[in-house]
RNA sequence: GCCGUGGUGGUGGAAUUGGUAUACGCGACGGACUUAAAAUCCGUUGGGAGCAAUCCCAUGAGGGUUCAAGUCCCUCCCACGGCACCA
């Protein structure tokens, strides 16, 4: 037997649409709770399971809170902007905004089809001209107060399919989307500068509730060091650099320098020498390689001189300067000072045979000797400095502050702080993102769009083809890159590229609380009742890009006073995969998608979502399982079934074991969903059912809290069954509406969770020989002499010494004997 | 290589943070119902020894701390995720 969960589900669904039961309301009297799910990408291929499994989770915590008396605001909107639809325009001949649209109708459906309790009537769209006004008007914020800057950039260019990829576009330095080669080009990018914000990211941290991985994957991303910025004069030229390190104890070791190969300088320092031509000739070697493969530093180090030297920095003589492979161009000022005891630097020095000195040694004397005699790479914790003299026999891992000190007062560098976090490049050359709102002019130069003009909309195209000089395709509609100057009137071009498709992400938060606003991106009473959101669940792969880029934008926004929290979500959850049944991530290519439809028509909406919340602990990663579906399908229909055996409130028997697991239940099912321990509530909830299904009868007001506790999971049945047993007064005593999801959460009472009796474990050495039931409460003498006069125990201590009795209060009693 | 997370039955996973390991579900086996099958319901189900009461052994491997370890500490192995020439 089972229930029509078709007929039940769309009745409920059409009928909460029509009760506008999900909406959250600006300035309610009722305390606030802002629940956030990464709004989804509406690809082609339609809803994951795995959305399924996230956007199901935080709505069974929205609608416990929303019973709980909270006004939560929990929205959905479209992160619509991006390659694989411009892609899909392509090959389909069709414009990207009707592909958008179809995708959202599709998705928008299929969430539908869960029962979600999304407020609908703030649903967004980044693509949409009235949102990415918005985008364009933050854009232009950033460009007022300095952060939004252009700056020749190397970018990845795609050969065969000529066109610019952004870096989360290439895949081991080939193109994601064909597979071929990529290299580097230099073009003149719009760039965020998120390395201004680097610190408070980081210090921030400690003020919001994010899961301990997130928050050490965000520091290591930004990668904060300090160290020392050595200036140096190059010999015979009159060209000085700083160069940086951070870990410049052994400074005094320091025999050589590196440039990076694609450093500008390299050029000036070569420039009419004999080395001129050997020495450009590698670096066009080195940065083929690079754009081919990834470097491997066993076996590529490669290098060569330049005739140059560093003036003699240390008074220790000069330094010659060398090119090596693995110098990078961007971190630091791309220009290393090398030494003996840095691996990398010790393995180049012995390959080309450039002399290294020693400045730290082992303190054991003959292993120093020994690291002296092979000539071995050394650098340990527990090394002693040799030089400078002043310092000679201090730890080196003791060394870092006075010798940075040390360095500063002599003048030789200054303490300076670097990051492996880079500026963000903000350009794309593709057609489907927000148009960059900048014009040039001959005359005044570079000309942000007044906010009147605000938004500049994306021209319809012909086609989306990228174009062969690497322009985004708005490039070729010279209508539209035709303009006027909005100072001078006189003739302007417009800027062509587009933004990344972080862009709409990156603020979609405050969107949510006002919509529909035209005089600004968000009314800002509205923005202070409902920022921050407390809690936000998204997937791992998003921590080091969106999270991060939202992080940067909330607090840049904060900065200029237009919103009111420093941080934008005060406490991130992650969700994990679902994988496919064979433990794979599922893929079309694999054959092994999972489609949410299917599993909705098969089994309901309910059983999905309820199995998506049982198949395990939520931020892990779990395979699909056709097996265990049929399991929670199960346990629904027997929800169903129980009906029958439901009975008036009056003739109920009094049940002391079955009132206590009632009220334990809903404690469990209360403090899991809390703790996003969505699985062990449902098997409470199983267990619940086991119970009931052990009595004759059962009461409507026990069978009334199965319903509601079970109303955030599985919604549709709860609410069918709920409507069979009204007009009663529900158990949590809430005169209010009809619907379950308008009844109060119910409350445990404390004392029926009270155990009377416990089982009480006796141990002997550890080993448990017997359990047996007593009061609970009961003090140490009477438990001890309980255990020590019990059958089984006595047969073990049996002419043994009694070396001790553990007691443990209302746990157990262990009697360790010799 | 570095950072992070994890390793528990045939299987997805529980275990109140040091106190009855294997909850709940799936599967499997046995039974009821049925002409039969499906569905449903009832029972059994970590391994080993024993007629039984009962006992012994099991949480990736090996050590340690403790009256007591899946849980804490050390060493190692494996899997997954992230970063990866960051001087």
């Amino acid at each position: 037997m089972t229930y029509d969960y078709k007929e039940i589900e769309s009745k409920w669904q059409k009928k909460w649409e029509e009760m506008d039961l999900y909406r959250a309301e600006d300035f309610s009297d009722k305390p606030k709770w802002y629940n956030l799910v990464e709004f989804p990408y509406p690809s082609g291929a339609g809803l994951h399971v795995g959305h399924v499994r996230s956007y199901t989770a935080l709505d069974v915590v929205s609608r416990k809170l929303r019973m709980q008396g909270f006004n939560v605001l929990y929205p959905i909107g479209w992160d619509a902007f991006g390659l694989p639809t411009e892609n899909y325009a392509i090959k389909h001949k069709i414009h990207p905004r009707i592909a958008t649209e179809e995708n959202i109708a599709t998705f928008k459906r299929q969430l539908k089809s869960l029962g979600l309790s999304y407020d609908w009537s703030r649903e967004i769209d980044t693509t949409d001209p009235e949102y990415y006004k918005w985008t364009q008007w933050i854009f232009l914020k950033f460009y007022e107060h300095g952060l939004a800057y252009k700056k020749k950039m190397p970018i990845n260019w795609c050969l065969s399919c000529k066109v610019g990829l952004a870096n989360e576009e290439v895949v081991e330095g080939r193109c994601e989307r064909c597979g071929g080669p990529t290299e580097k080009r230099e073009k003149e990018q719009w760039m965020l500068a998120i390395t201004k914000y680097a610190d408070r990211l980081i210090s921030d941290l400690d003020t919001v509730d994010y899961l301990e991985k997130i928050k050490t994957q965000q520091i290591n991303w930004i990668g904060r060091s300090e160290g020392i910025n050595f200036t140096e004069k190059v010999k015979d030229l009159n060209i000085e650099f700083e160069v940086y390190d951070s870990i410049p104890q052994t400074f005094l070791a320091q025999t050589f320098t590196i440039i990076a190969p694609e450093h500008p300088l390299v050029k000036k320092l070569v420039e009419g020498t004999e080395y001129e031509k050997p020495v450009m000739e590698f670096v066009e070697e080195i940065k083929r390689k690079k754009a081919i493969k990834k470097f491997d530093i066993e076996k590529d180090l490669e290098g060569i001189f330049t005739g140059r030297y560093v003036e003699n920095p240390f008074g220790t003589g000069d330094l010659p300067i060398w090119i090596a492979s693995y110098v990078l161009a961007d971190y630091g000022t791309g220009i290393v000072n090398c030494s003996a005891h840095d691996e990398r630097d010790f393995a180049f020095a012995k390959k080309y045979n450039i002399p290294l000195k020693i400045v730290l040694l082992p303190e054991d004397k003959k292993q120093a000797k020994k690291v002296k005699k092979l000539d071995e790479f050394y650098r340990e914790p527990d090394g002693l400095i040799q030089q400078p003299e002043e310092f000679k026999g201090m730890r080196w891992d003791k060394s870092r502050e006075p010798l940075i000190n040390y360095i500063e007062k002599k003048g030789f560098g200054k303490k300076a702080v670097n990051y492996k976090l880079r500026d963000w490049i903000f350009s794309r050359q593709h057609y489907w993102g927000e148009p960059i709102p900048i014009v040039f002019c001959e005359k005044c130069g570079t000309v942000p769009v007044p906010e009147k003009d605000l938004p500049v909309k994306l021209p319809d195209v012909e086609n989306y083809e990228p174009t062969d000089t690497g322009e985004s395709p708005l490039a070729k509609i010279t209508d539209w890159v035709n303009t006027t100057c909005p100072v001078c009137g006189g003739p302007a071009r417009r800027e062509t590229d587009t933004m990344p498709n972080w862009a709409g992400s990156s603020w979609y938060f405050l969107r949510y609380a006002d919509p529909k606003n035209d005089k600004a991106f968000a009314d800002a009473e509205k923005l202070k009742y409902w920022m921050p959101v407390n809690l936000y669940n998204g997937g791992m792969e998003h921590t080091t890009l969106h999270l991060l880029y939202s992080r940067f934008w909330n607090k840049f926004l904060y900065d200029i006073g237009v919103v009111p929290t420093s941080e934008p979500y005060a406490r991130r959850v992650s969700h994990g995969m679902v994988l496919a049944e064979d433990g794979k991530k599922m893929s079309k290519s694999l054959g092994n998608v999972i489609n949410p439809d299917e599993v909705v028509d098969e089994l309901g909406a309910d059983t999905l979502r309820m199995y998506e919340m049982f198949m395990g602990p939520f931020g892990e990663a779990i395979p699909w399982s056709a097996e265990g579906t049929r399991g929670v399908k199960r346990f629904l229909d027997r929800v169903w079934k129980l009906r029958n055996r439901v009975e008036n409130q009056e003739s109920r028997i009094k049940n002391k074991i079955l009132d206590s697991l009632v009220h334990k239940t809903i404690k469990k099912v209360t403090d899991d969903i809390d703790g996003f321990k969505f699985n062990t509530a449902v098997s409470a909830l199983m267990i619940l059912l086991n119970a009931f299904e052990k009595e004759e009868k059962i009461s409507a007001h026990d069978y009334k809290i199965l319903l509601l506790l079970l109303s955030p999971l599985a919604p549709h049945i709860a609410e069918e069954l709920w409507s069979h047993l009204a007009p009663d007064p529900s158990p949590s005593q809430e005169k209010g509406g009809v619907s379950i999801f308008q009844q109060l959460w119910p409350q445990f009472n404390p004392e029926l969770i009270k155990e009377e009796k416990i089982n009480l474990v006796i141990q002997v050495n550890g080993k448990i020989r017997d359990t047996v039931e007593i009061e609970v409460g009961l003090v140490e003498d009477e438990v001890k002499k309980t255990a020590l006069e019990n059958e089984k125990v006595k047969k073990w201590i049996e002419g043994k010494e009694i070396v001790k009795v553990i007691f443990v209060k209302d746990k157990l009693v262990n009697i360790v004997i010799k």
